[in-house]
DNA sequence: GTCTATACCCTGATAGAC
DNA sequence: GTCTATCAGGGTATAGAC
């Protein structure tokens, strides 16, 4: 069943580049994973180039899906951004892993041309959903006075992504808590 | 003169740990780029695990020199915040390294226990300096008002760490700028 | 301190049988 | 699609001459 396989692959690859970094695993750590011989990935990813491409448009796909799910269920701009904190704290994992964005951001230079372009784009997707989440909020009022607008978007994906190295270097997530608590105060309305 | 190419090594050791992660260069790299045959870095830093302690050591303490450095010349809290802003926003090297700590953070786990130990204390420090300033420019009236208080030194600290990925991603500082902007114009004198 | 030479393992990748 | 077998290259590290 090749598309299971494929599925597999691409699991076990995006953690261990979430823990350990892209180049910090190999196809035989994948093969050990997955139960297959190693030069059976080549079969599905012929080059490792190939597989960060996949790894990258698998992971945009499915966060904005998530972020859509995220418009259709919350409706507070306060609500909403509550739920993008969550989110990025649930890929840590505990404080094991960072997201797959910020593992290629952090080291980007040994990763083709194409997966940063990627990444690039993957990044202003999320300010602009951040952006219209603060509009909303500052419409709605679910931010404390004094609150944030449409122009802090970038400082507050910021905040998450460098919230979730803090968690990565201690190892838990209290250190993301610590780092995202304020922001979190200034909501009137979750 | 033994001294010297030690530091060569580690001059060349720490740009390379920053822009491609600390298993993003080899011995033959250093040898190269600091003219000597890779053999003879294992008589400087017998093992990769002690080089990677003896750059933590190194970053910690030259770092740390720069934010006495910085208590010594600005005196207001809003200006020594302007200052580290300033200090992270330098070891971005244009978009194409981050700071140590960044790097050390993002991909821990083949880092040795004892240099995320160091990290992890660099870390308290750097809050710790933070929440000092802030507390200052509460006092000298330096943060406008609805201004932030002690407890905002680690979403600092985040921002400032998030900011930098931003910049990496994209490759120059303009997301670095963005996402500082914000916490920027808070500062009532600098 | 730095050199040459070398050992040994792991890496991504390919060829060809099944 | 997955296998066995194999390759060339690069990785850390050591031994011993100078």
């Amino acid at each position: 069943m090749a598309h299971d396989t494929k599925t597999a692959l691409l699991d076990v690859a995006e953690q261990a580049a979430r823990r350990r970094g892209f180049d910090g695993f190999s196809y035989a750590d994948l093969a050990d994973e997955v139960g297959i011989r190693k030069a059976s990935i080549h079969y599905q990813f012929p080059t490792k180039s190939d597989l960060s491409l996949a790894l990258i448009l698998r992971y945009t796909q499915s966060f904005f899906a998530d972020l859509d799910e995220i418009n259709k269920t919350r409706t507070t701009g306060a609500g909403r951004l509550d739920a993008l904190i969550d989110i990025y704290r649930d890929a840590l994992s505990g404080g094991e892993t960072v997201c797959l964005c910020v593992s290629f951001s952090a080291h980007a230079d040994p990763l083709p041309e194409a997966v940063m372009t990627d990444i690039r784009s993957f990044r202003q997707g999320v300010i602009s959903w951040i952006a219209d989440a603060l509009k909303l909020a500052q419409d709605d009022g679910s931010l404390e006075l004094n609150g944030l607008s449409e122009g802090d978007a970038p400082g507050v994906l910021a905040l998450l992504e460098g919230a979730q190295l803090a968690a990565r270097a201690q190892g838990d997530l209290g250190p993301y808590d610590a780092a995202v608590t304020a922001l979190r105060s200034r909501f009137a309305d979750t």
